[in-house]
DNA sequence: CGTATTTGACCCGCGC
DNA sequence: GCGCGGGTCAAATACG
């Protein structure tokens, strides 16, 4: 991995996040997902395939909400060994394990943020919060537009201007009755190409489908809550 | 005219 | 206690 894409990486974990994603141009895969601890892998490497892909991406964020601890097995169970074989880091194949456990039973948490500009003080302010917050998790898109179609339906209930960057950060809860998830957008300071999309919550239905629903999910909505 | 968005006010947690 | 920053409310406004 170029030392580019690792301060893309890095940049993607700013403060709240418990996981994030980063999708391609266009595409409606990620190319890479990253958990809060620093490491990531490719579903690319999946043949490609998106539902392998949602999988991947299911197991991660279950086992960092529910704080169970994470294991190899965990995928290689779900996915079949040699699957879960190609989810390994391509340039050390090894996932380091030892780090995601360590952090899951929350010994502690990133280690070095202190260069990424998060100081010990936010991170004790994300401790905090994480106790009455819902989970929350984020998509780091490059794309023209800042709302993306993501199958649910959003109303915008707030916009504020936050320090460190220009652009606004709009605040939008999902429309369905009973449903408290919210999600925030905002464009990234150093780039103001990419969209960071942050959901809070799950939902507790399924995509609406507002329009012609003959058509059937298919896999993208997987990777929404 | 009903619904969605805008936007300033308000609230709340936190550091000093 | 005060000020700051981020998140939410809700009245006003825009929109279809």
């Amino acid at each position: 991995m170029s030392s580019t894409s690792q301060a893309m990486l890095n940049q993607s974990l700013f403060e709240d996040q418990e996981m994030s994603f980063q999708m391609g141009l266009y595409s409606s895969l990620p190319n890479w997902i990253y958990t809060p601890f620093g490491y990531h892998q490719s579903p690319r490497t999946l043949n490609n395939s998106s539902s392998m892909a949602a999988d991947v991406t299911s197991i991660l964020t279950e086992s960092i909400l529910s704080s169970t601890t994470l294991k190899h097995r965990d995928f290689t169970s779900h996915l079949g060994e040699s699957e879960a074989r190609l989810i390994h880091r391509p340039t050390t194949d090894l996932w380091p394990w030892g780090e995601v456990n360590e952090c899951l039973s929350s010994k502690r948490c990133v280690g070095d943020h202190e260069h990424l500009g998060v100081t010990a003080m936010k991170m004790k302010k994300m401790k905090a919060r994480r106790k009455v917050r819902e989970p929350r998790f984020c998509f780091k898109t490059m794309s023209d537009v800042d709302v993306l179609d993501d199958g649910y339906k959003w109303r915008k209930y707030g916009q504020k201007v936050v320090k460190s960057t220009i652009h606004p950060r709009s605040y939008y809860r999902c429309t369905q009755d009973d449903c408290r998830v919210k999600k925030r957008v905002e464009r990234l300071a150093e780039d103001p190409r990419m969209v960071i999309t942050t959901y809070e919550g799950r939902h507790v239905h399924s995509p609406s489908l507002d329009l012609d629903e003959s058509q059937a999910p298919s896999q993208f909505n997987n990777f929404f809550w």
